[in-house]
DNA sequence: GATGAATGAGTCTTCATTCAT
DNA sequence: GATGAATGAAGACTCATTCAT
C-alpha cells in the first residue's frame, strides 16, 4: 500500500515532467492532455487517474515550479548579513537564483508569462509573485524602515515587474549578451532602490 | 459604389472592434473566428469576405493598434526642447501617451503582453517594440552621446521592459493607485536613466 | 432590345469561357461559382442572372463543347467516299478531328472523363457518347451490313471505349509519343474492326 | 490486449468498408469523413484514431483494393503454360479475375476510373496500373520477343486502356449483355494482340 | 489501475446561393 | 442589370473527457 502510493506519486512526478517538457517545447497553448500522456508514456485514460482535468494538471505543474523555486529562495531573516551587506551583494543573493531558475526552466517561463494575461487561473503562480513581493517587503522593512507601507508595496511592485519584464529577453539572449543584460538590470535596480536603502 | 466601399470599410472596422473586445476579454488564445463573428453580429462566412483568415485578422487588429498608437507618439526630432528639457519632462511627454493608450485599450495590452511569448507572430507588434526602442535610442543619441551603441541598446531594452512589465499592474489598479504607480515607475526610470543623461 | 439580348448572349459565352478555363486549370472539382465569376470579370451575383445554378452552368458548358465538337464531325452520309474508302482513311477522317478537339480542350476532357463516374449528370455529354455511337453504327450499316444490330452496338461500344480510354494518355503524352500512341490506337481499331468491314 | 488490437483492426476494416460503400455510391469526390463515419456508425472523431486524415483513408482503401486484387493475379512466370498456351486461353486467365474483381467492387471502379484524372493522388492505384502494365510487358517478352521495348510499352498501354475503358460499360450492363460485351472485348484484344504474338 | 477506443462539441474554412442597394 | 456583402450549411480536423474491457 505504501509501495502503491509511492508508485503513484512517482507517476505523478513523471507526468509533471512530461507536462513541463511539452510546455517547454510547444508553449502552453500547445499543451494537450494526449500530448502529455504520450510524452509520459502512458495512455490518456491513465492521466485522468492522477489529475482530474487539464486545469488541475496545469496547477500542479505550477505548484511544483513554485515550490521548487521557493526552496532556492531562502526566507528573509534579520541577520547581520541582510542588515549590513552592501546593496549589490544583497541583490546578487536575491536575484541570481531566481534568474537562474527561470532561465533554466522554459516551462516555468511560459506559464509565468501567461500569468498576467488571460484565463490562466493558477493560484500558485499568483502566489509566487506575491511571495517575491513579500520577500522584498521584508527586505525593505530591514533596510528601508522609513519607507511607508503603501509606498513600499509600490516600490516592490515596480522592482518585481522590472525583473519579470526582463525574463523573456534574458532567456532569448545568448550567453554573453545575457550576462550584459543582467548587469544592466542590476544597475537599474540598484539605482532605483539605492536611494531608499538606508544602509549603504 | 462609394457607399459600397464605405460600408465595406465600416464593416472592417466593426469587425476589428469585435476582435478587440474578444481579445480583451478572452486573451489572444481565446480569439476565435466564430467568437468575433458573434460579437460583430455577423455570420462566420462574412468574416472571410474581409479577412482571409485568422492570422490576417489578428495582424489587422495589431496594425490598427500600432497605427493608432503611432499617431500619438510624435517622432523624435532634435529640437531645442528635446535637447534641453529636464529629463522628467521629456519622460512625461514620451511615456504619458503610451500609458494612456495601453490602459485604455485592453485588447492591445493582451496582444502586446503576449509579444515576447511564443505563438503570436504579428509583425506590427514586434515592429512597435522595435519602434519604441528606436525612439529611445534616438533620444539617447541626443541626450547621452557618450553611451556606446551596444550598451545603449541594452539600456533601452531594460527601460522598455520595465514599462512593458508595469502595464498589467497599471491596468488592474484603480485610478488613485495607478497614478501612484506611474509616479513610482517614472522615479525608477529617472533614477536609472538619469546618470546616462548628459544634459540634466 | 436586340442589342441587349446580343450583349446578354455575349456575356453568357464569356462566362462559359471563364468556366472552361477554370475547369481546364483546376479540374472540375476546383470549379467554383466565385472562381468563374472572378475569371469572367463579373460579380458572383451577376453569374446567377445568366445561369440559375452550378449544375446548369456545367450543363451549358458541356452543351457548348458537344455542339462545338459536333460541328467538327460531319454526319455520316452514304457517299461514295464512305462506301469505298479504305478503312484506314475512313478512320482518319472520323478519328482525327475528335482527337484533335479533345486534346485541344482540356476542359472538355475533364468533364468527359467524369462522365462515367459519379454524380455529374450532364445530358449532353451522355448524348455525345451516344452520338458517336450512332455515327459508328451508321458507318457499320454501310460498311458491315452483315453485322446484326445488337452485335453492331457492342462492337461500336468497344471501339468507342477504346478511344475514350486512350484520351487521357494521349493528352498527357508529349508530341512525339502522342503520335506514336495514336498510330497504335489506330492499329488496334483497324485490326479489330477490319474483319467486320466488308469493303476492304 | 490481443483482443484490443483485434478490435482495432476490425474497426479499421469496418471503416474501409464504409469508405468503400460511400465511394461506390457518391464517387471519390463525394467521400467525406463525416459520411464515412455515419456509414460506419461511429463518430467523426473516432475515424481519426485510425486514419490521420482523408488522404490517408483514401490511400488505405486503395491499398486494400490493390492488395486484394493482387492476390487474384498470379505473377507472370515463364512456365510452359504461359509459353505455349493459345492466346485466348492466356487472355482468359489474365483478364477474367480482373474483370470479376472490378465488377464486384464498385468502389474500386470509382477510384480506378478517376486515376487518369487530376486531383486523385493515390500511389497504390497508379502502382496497380503500372503493375498490370508490367505483367503485360512480361507476357510480351515471352510471347512477342520481337517487339521492341518502347513499342511494347505502347501496345500494353493501348490494351490496358481498352480494358479500363470498358469497365464502366461492363458494370452497368446486365448479366447477359455483360457476357457478350466481355466476349467482344476479348475479340478486340485478340485481334489487336494476335499479330504481335509469335506463338499462336 | 491501465488501456485505447469513443464521443461530441468546437475550430477554421469554403462555397453555393440570396439579397439589399 | 450589376455589385458585393451576407448567409448558413457543410467539411476537415482537434481535443478534453469518458467508458468498456
Amino acid at each position: 500500500m505504501v509501495a502503491r502510493q509511492a508508485r503513484g506519486l512517482a507517476r505523478m512526478e513523471q507526468i509533471l515532467d512530461a507536462a513541463a517538457s511539452v510546455v517547454a517545447e510547444h508553449g502552453d497553448a500547445g499543451l494537450t492532455m494526449s500530448g502529455v500522456a504520450r510524452e509520459a508514456g502512458i495512455s490518456p485514460g491513465s492521466l485522468y487517474q492522477f489529475y482530474p482535468g487539464k486545469p488541475e494538471l496545469l496547477a500542479a505543474l505550477a505548484d511544483r515550479y513554485v515550490e521548487s523555486l521557493g526552496r532556492g529562495l531562502p526566507p528573509v531573516v534579520d541577520t547581520a548579513a541582510v542588515r549590513s551587506a552592501p546593496l549589490d551583494e544583497l541583490l546578487d543573493r536575491t536575484l541570481d537564483p531566481l534568474l537562474e531558475f527561470t532561465i533554466g526552466n522554459p516551462g516555468f517561463r511560459a506559464l509565468f508569462a501567461r500569468l498576467e494575461t488571460e484565463s490562466l487561473d493558477v493560484p500558485s503562480l499568483a502566489t509566487l509573485r506575491d511571495l517575491v513581493l513579500q520577500r522584498l517587503l521584508g527586505l525593505f522593512a530591514i533596510r528601508a524602515p522609513g519607507l511607508a507601507d503603501t509606498r513600499a508595496r509600490r516600490v516592490a511592485t515596480v522592482a518585481v515587474q522590472l525583473v519579470k519584464g526582463m525574463l523573456p529577453a534574458l532567456a532569448e539572449a545568448g550567453e554573453a549578451e545575457r550576462a550584459a543584460l543582467i548587469g544592466e538590470l542590476k544597475t537599474a535596480l540598484i539605482r532605483y532602490l539605492g536611494p531608499y536603502d538606508e544602509v549603504g
